[in-house]
DNA sequence: CCTCACTACCCAAACGATTGGGTAGTGAAC
DNA sequence: GTTCACTACCCAATCGTTTGGGTAGTGAGG
């Protein structure tokens, strides 16, 4: 486009070039349309335009933000970005932000409470706009702190009661496993819970739960393992489900397609065969789970929107409107994993 | 720590309060040590730093770009974070950056010349300090732009003569995967290549060929299958790979995890144990490879560590010092999926 | 001719920090 | 009692924009 460096040509230099004062150029080029139109004769914002594009002038956004207080820079903390969920929810900020005219900073918190404050400090000291937090915990005491700091922020993945989120409506989720595993004709399941801070966690064991009791069935505590969400964490607790021979489930609901995949290679090592031997369903249907040697059921949830709402969401709070949580609707995907009668149902 | 908004206290706010100069005041908290002392007495520097703590004072980045013409920012454009292997090297950078004080702009440009550029264009126009870029295409058009515009960068991932770089050293892999399937007795051997503008993928099989052909075996072009890196690429490569039942592989290398595990799935879609049948090894080592149902053999490379000599090789350019590339070497991991001996060998 | 309302601009003060160049005041050396 | 070298500061310009408030000049209306 220009072969020039941005930032090697200034308002001012425009302004002397065309003889005119760097406040004409700026309300021509920067200005609302009525702005512009008062600002100068249509021949002139014409010239000013074109020589702007020639020279290819790009304001500068530190001046810019010095004096209008605005960034226009969204910060974003995630647990991990290497965690596929959190990355392609991040695919959704980073659309719908350029969309807007917004850059993102996203860091990871490893959902350490040390780091997610100092990361929460670091973005707040580049001065961004807003927040999407995406690692909130249930306990939610920063969140109110941020809130009486008058930070604007919004939640994301994860739902804490009272603050604006855009999440997938994980009970349901959890419900439509349950159904699943019922109607297949398993009666003796167990969980792999995931984080109990995580809401995501929570809320989808609980959906399943209630849906499954309200079935007429019944699931012991001792049935519900909480784990860390990734491949190790699924493998550990599927194992310590499956150690007990006397009391095997008849399938698993793991609250997340990684732990699923590590659950797989549990059960494997025990001598089941997923898919016939054990019933196991994921969540979030990443693009992995119709993948694997045993294609595995999955809830899908909208990952990407889930992004993109945040951002619209957040952009909301800064224009000071009220804004009001948005739950995405999930859909299950049944596989080989779980795609077959259990025999003693 | 602070119960205010960041930005609500300058250096003038201070200086006022402590009857001071704001130079003073910046040289005292900016400064480098021997600047500081000759500001100030030492009690004078006490206080401020005190004052400074005591009400949050964080100095605005904008006013400090603006006049110092250094953001400490960071600019990282990656193919797609949702690609486990980049997001791990994004971990690593955000960690590095971090150590340095500097933050990061990452985005994603979906390997997509246009969208590249774009990307890029927004970041400069954010002025970040230099860049890593994590989807060089190996024409590397862009690239000679940038030198020309003196934009300070390195690539990080994928490697083009000529500038620096952090990569994996991807020919050893290849050659590290094609001793290990030729040991293992397979003659007849196939590779998913990946992307044929991507350094990565062309030196892995490049490794692999070359090692392959040195043992003595031959790998015709008809073998050699470009695609995707992700699973449905993997899939449809190795569906084409293993239509042709009259000579099909023994083994396959698929020069990415992903695209590994696609392979995987259509294996079994054709009726083959994978780790018995037919043996496939993949690339990068990812969280998963070892938890698959049939665990997966895989060249580790150094993901994290790649993302942090990326930001050690920038931050050299930024310093003015003449960096030279670097590749991390990788290291074999053999699992179920190719640990036997081919029958036919 | 004076007033009035436009049009098409210009002026200057911010925003918050940095930095090259002062300058009072003090104590010591000559 | 000058001169000199410090110490411990202060001053003011500057970075590139934005924005509230001007002001010449023009044409019309009275």
């Amino acid at each position: 486009m220009t072969d020039i460096r941005p930032g090697s040509v200034t308002l001012k230099d425009l302004a002397a070039e065309l003889g005119l004062h760097p406040s004409t150029v700026s309300r021509i080029l920067h200005g609302k349309t009525d702005t512009a139109r008062g600002a100068a004769a249509p021949a002139t914002a014409r010239r000013v335009r074109e020589l702007a594009k020639k020279v290819g002038y790009s304001p500068d956004p530190h001046a810019t933000s010095l004096r209008t207080r605005r960034t226009h820079l969204l910060g974003v903390i995630v647990p991990r970005l290497s965690d596929l969920v959190l990355a392609v929810m991040y695919e959704g900020i980073d659309e719908a932000a350029d969309d807007a005219n917004y850059s993102t900073f996203v860091m990871n918190s490893r959902d350490d409470t040390l780091i997610q404050r100092r990361k929460m400090e670091i973005m707040l000291s580049r001065r961004v706009d807003g927040l999407i937090i995406g690692d909130a915990h249930l306990d939610g005491n920063i969140l109110d702190e941020l809130t009486e700091r008058q930070v604007p922020f919004v939640l994301m993945n994860r739902a804490i009661a009272g603050f604006a989120s855009a999440t997938c409506d994980d009970t349901l989720g959890g419900a439509l496993v349950a159904q699943h595993l019922w109607d297949q004709g398993h009666r003796d399941v167990a969980i792999i819970a995931g984080e109990p801070y995580a809401s995501t966690a929570v809320d989808r064991t609980h959906g399943f739960v209630s849906r499954f009791r309200t079935l007429g069935g019944t699931i012991p505590e001792s049935a519900i393992v909480w784990s860390r969400f990734d491949t190790t964490g699924g493998h550990t607790a599927a194992d310590s489900i499956l150690r007990d021979t006397d009391r095997r489930p008849s399938a698993i609901f793991a609250v997340n397609d990684f732990a699923a995949i590590g659950a797989m290679g549990a059960a494997n090592s025990h001598g089941l065969h997923v898919g016939r031997d054990l019933a196991i369903v994921g969540f979030n249907d990443t693009s992995l789970a119709a993948q694997l040697p045993i294609a595995l059921s999955s809830v899908r949830s909208p990952m990407l929107d889930i992004g993109r709402v945040a951002v619209k969401l957040l952009l909301g709070v800064l224009n000071g409107d009220a804004v009001e949580s948005v739950r995405l609707a999930p859909v299950l995907c049944v596989r080989d994993s779980s795609d077959f009668r259990c025999a003693t149902g």
